[in-house]
DNA sequence: GATGGCGGGTGACAGTTGTCATCGCCAAGG
DNA sequence: CCTTGGCGATGACAACTGTCACCCGCCATC
């Protein structure tokens, strides 16, 4: 019997989650957590198999959960099931520990399958994305990134200036040096790629 | 016995959906559907009491599926069911004459009931939406909302003109009529609220 | 003690953006 | 026939952006 802990914000998709694995009779859900603080005090309480999250969630995301679990040494292993195909997120989650991670446009059966596998010991990592994540990697300094996501807000030079006790030339320095390295042609275009890339 | 068709991109959601509403009884899933051309075939050929479907896919969208189901006069009724808790949807969606709208972060429990209420005839739409909904309506005229969208892209006031066919000084008087009606102080901004409130 | 990075800042320049007043054109409507 | 209104265009101006070359102070490290 697997013991798991299911973590995901959008109640619907939780409770049909649930649903689905409900079904196989190996598997057997010790609790459901719609934030991740919640998720934090259930792991610890009932130390679960296997921790299935989302990543995006109120409060703590299922990334830090992760390292958490990590940090903490905890015998759960963690499943990452997510809407978000970025390789950056990818990344930061294997640095995390985490045994699995599957796209939400998965085929359903594979979910299961994942659970087992992991149980086990193995790793489940989508492939396709798997790939993707060997290739580049983050080229942005922290500031960079700061100011980059800043500027996605809408925010103009002078404002992200103020924010970060920096002056609005140095800012658009870093904007500058940002647009340039990703190749595009200006802040906007900058902060859609860095972002979809999951390198924020 | 409900018959009903499930559209959702995201395989593991679509799966997971299925199992929950399997649970029940008195509803009988005769298919799903991954994108909306597909769905828009099945309901013709399955002419199912409600499809439920997601807004976001790719190809069609729920919404235009609404809209060719009220045109073609097909006694489907339709359940909304998305991650987006946007008023122009929802007014879109009542325009488009589908029964129910509901929000993924709705409790599981609520969507097997909303179909049997739209099945009986009834409405089933989320309620701290419909208040919302009835706030403020979109100020955009048509030609602000696609310049928007482009300009949204990182594309310059001259890259949009070009794809429009207009001229760029009449792009930025556009650009600046939208940021004015938005009440806020670039482009970008604008963008993010126009997408945020659904107006697209 | 010199050398070189690194984080941050300056100033200048061209190009883009946001704003406005104004104009022409073509459809209604009166 | 004249007016009003929407749509698109112009031109001018100030502000903001993107780029670049170069400066400064700090710390490591040789």
């Amino acid at each position: 019997m697997i013991r798991f802990l299911l973590a995901e914000d959008q109640g619907l998709v939780r409770g049909a989650l649930a649903a689905l694995l409900a079904m196989e009779n190996d598997l057997e859900l010790v609790g459901s957590a719609a934030d991740g603080e919640h998720a934090w005090r259930m792991v610890r309480e009932l130390q679960p198999d296997v921790l299935v999250t989302d990543i995006e969630m109120p409060g703590i995301t299922g990334l830090e959960l992760a390292q958490r679990i990590q940090r903490h040494e905890l015998p759960t292993r963690v499943v990452i099931v997510t809407t978000f195909a970025r390789a950056g997120y990818l990344r930061r989650a294997l640095d995390a520990g985490v045994s699995g991670y599957l796209l939400k446009d998965a085929p359903a059966e594979q979910l299961a399958d994942a659970l087992r596998r992991v149980h086990r010991g193995g790793r489940a990592i989508d492939p396709e994305l798997a790939l993707e994540a060997w290739g580049e990697a983050d080229p942005l300094s922290d500031r960079e990134r700061q100011v980059l996501r800043l500027a996605g807000e809408g925010l103009g030079a002078g404002d992200i200036a103020e924010r970060l006790n920096l002056s609005h030339g140095t800012v658009r320095n870093y904007l500058s040096e940002a647009i340039n390295k990703l190749g595009v042609s200006n802040r906007i275009e900058a902060y859609r790629l860095a972002h979809q890339k999951g390198w924020l």
